[in-house]
DNA sequence: ATTCTTGTTGAACGATCGTACAATAAGGAT
DNA sequence: ATCCTTATTGTACGATCGTTCAACAAGAAT
């Protein structure tokens, strides 16, 4: 009749890992129901894990919430960072547009993180970093491809304009899921480039 | 020593009004800090009313946010009814970059309201009615452009390009107020449509 | 003056929020 | 086997959440 603890309660894992899984959780929640379900007993349920645990692993929920926008985007800053100006482009469009990522709940997540970046002072640091770099390497590529065909262009406008029609098919897309494909949002942005000369 | 209640507690307004009131504390808590800002308590402070009001005249917070989403949108559809063609396209792009509206917070109240779309049933069946008026409109006007030209445009295709565009464009200015001018927001539609030879 | 409608208040409710913290135990080091 | 580090648990706390509701009063109607 003495007790057996032959399976354990529970399973320790490394500080990295377990971060991992929570942020994952969070950016769970964020796409389920945007601010209003990125809630401590709502994240650790997700992850499998007592309440308690969130705050050992991270100092505070806002501070969740910028590791979690860092990884978010990691992703995307990484993949403008190829050698050739049309391989930074082409990377860009792609990854933005990947089967993988590409559905309602990432999006929004995005939507919903955005939503705080004026209110979050870690956050807006770090959304206003990961943009300059995001921007400046979209620019180069464009005025490198724009000097090989030896035009000049406003690589500032035509940048922000790219962004900005990403982002707003992605917004499209979030609000309305099906009403487009993958190939005709990539489509979209290819013919924005070449309208300018770019090209692809 | 007897009372002396020459001045009223509080003023009576009508029941239209206070709702109009209401709406627009509303409006400024989303703008200001938004999901986690539009609270009950919030929100009657802003409006200068006690707490117990908001639920005599919405029936739960809830409803308060679709009728703020209505109030949102009507201004953009309206400005989307021209008689022309020509009038729908510069009421469309003229009234999204409006001065009056072209600040961050409002921004962000729209940015706060599209992140809850998905979760509130009220709200995303009001979004799908809005949203499917505009485009319609903005497509008609592109059809009626093109004939006039004498050419042949994936309508359905250029309004989902503008829209996106005007979005995104707001979205960036959200994210990094000040770093373009409501002109340069114009010109980048203008150059959208004409580059697909829409005349402006 | 008096009645009547209803806009308005403020307290109360249970639920849930984010955080703090002492107690526990998993699992490697010794 | 025993110790040690620390990942993990679960409870407790005060604050705030959305909603309900009885009581009050402003202002038009009578």
């Amino acid at each position: 009749m003495q007790e057996q603890p032959k399976t354990a309660a529970y399973r320790r894992k490394t500080a990295q890992q377990r971060r991992r899984e929570l942020i994952e959780a969070g950016i769970a929640c964020l796409g389920e129901g945007g601010m209003s379900a990125f809630t401590i007993d709502r994240i650790c349920r997700e992850a499998g894990v007592s309440r308690g645990l969130i705050n050992h692993h991270f100092k505070t929920k806002e501070d969740l919430l910028v590791q979690i926008y860092d990884t978010m985007t990691e992703h995307l800053v990484r993949a403008s960072a190829d050698d050739s100006p049309l391989g930074v482009l082409n990377q860009v469009i792609d990854s933005n547009f990947d089967e993988a990522e590409f559905d309602a709940g990432n999006l929004r997540a995005w939507l919903t993180v955005w939503g705080e970046v004026a209110t979050n002072r870690g956050l807006q640091d770090l959304h206003r970093q990961r943009y300059a770099v995001y921007k400046s390497r979209i620019e180069g590529a464009l005025r490198e491809l724009a000097a090989g065909q030896g035009i000049t262009i406003d690589s500032d406008s035509l940048a922000r304009q790219l962004i900005a029609l990403i982002d707003g098919l992605w917004l499209e897309y979030c609000l309305h899921p099906g009403e487009f494909t993958l190939a005709m949002a990539r489509n979209d942005c290819h013919h924005l480039l070449r309208s300018q000369g770019i090209p692809l």
